[in-house]
DNA sequence: AATTTCATCAACCGCTTTCTT
DNA sequence: GAAGAAAGCGGTTGATGAAAT
């Protein structure tokens, strides 16, 4: 799982430690300690770089590192540190003792990354759920407080909007009737639907027609917004196609 | 069974900080 | 205080085994 050996052209040893560096270089610790790594290599007749040498002791071969699986007393300590302090690995290398720096970043990036951003999407899920909520309570609240007629049908807390809708919908999934005129008078209460009466297409295209520039204009799109034109008006009704197609 | 994709983690690299002269 | 060396740190890489296709 690391890299496969080999020599840098200053003839320095890189990738993998075999298992007899290993030997040499805690032999060397162990008899003389390590203050320092520069030289110790040449000392302890290895072909590594101090550096190298210095991550080899301090990540696998020192006996103070624990090896094996994080405890849940672990996770909890490294998510909190983590939280407090972002990435400091040798910061929380500190209150862990026997895990290294490096080990701590490996599992964070591998494991608690994960487990973190999955509480963060929940709380967000929990906030959003909560905020809905409150959106719910203050319309029904606004709704028994305020007379309707006060209320704007544009207002979300218009007690109108959900019926609007489910008209909308409702004949949109009708195959009789086209989509191109919208009844709400239906619905409203107060008698005031007169611009809701009228289909706004026709009646923008019968002002429009008026313009003897609108047509020039209109069928001068781009392709793809003339086609898309050009469908809108193939669905008017039978009545309006002479205005797809003007003399 | 073969191939591809994903997860893991040891080791490297470059930058920063600390120490020594 | 300045400069260079050494140590420390954090981000990234890449080989490998496991899982999925």
């Amino acid at each position: 799982m690391v890299r496969a050996p080999y020599f840098d052209e200053n003839g320095l040893k890189k990738g993998a430690w075999s298992p007899d560096e290993d030997e040499k270089l805690k032999a060397y610790v162990h008899k003389h300690g390590h203050c320092n790594w520069r030289e110790l290599p040449r000392f302890a007749g290895l072909s590594r770089c101090g550096k190298s040498c210095r991550l080899r002791w301090i990540n696998y071969l020192c006996p103070d590192v624990k090896r094996g699986n994080y405890s849940k007393e672990e996770e909890r300590l490294i998510l909190q540190l983590h939280q407090e302090h972002g990435n400091k690995w040798s910061l929380m290398a500190t209150k862990l003792p026997g895990r290294t720096d490096n080990e701590i970043k490996n599992y964070w990036h591998t494991h608690l990354k994960k487990v973190k951003a999955s509480k963060v999407k929940k709380k967000q899920q929990n906030e959003a759920i909560s905020m809905k909520e409150r959106e719910t309570e203050m319309k029904a609240n606004l709704i028994s407080e305020v007379p309707s007629h006060e209320i704007l049908e544009s207002s979300p807390f218009s007690p109108l909007s959900s019926e609007i809708s489910t008209v909308c919908s409702n004949q949109e999934s009708t195959q009789d009737s086209p989509p191109t005129t919208f009844k709400f008078q239906e619905t409203s209460n107060n008698n005031n639907g007169d611009f809701w009466d009228v289909p706004f297409l026709v009646d923008n295209l019968e002002a429009q027609s008026q313009d003897p520039m609108f047509f020039h204009i209109n069928y001068d799109f781009e392709f793809d917004q003339a086609d898309l034109f050009y469908q809108v008006m193939k669905e008017l009704p039978e009545n309006y196609q002479p205005y797809l197609y003007p003399s």
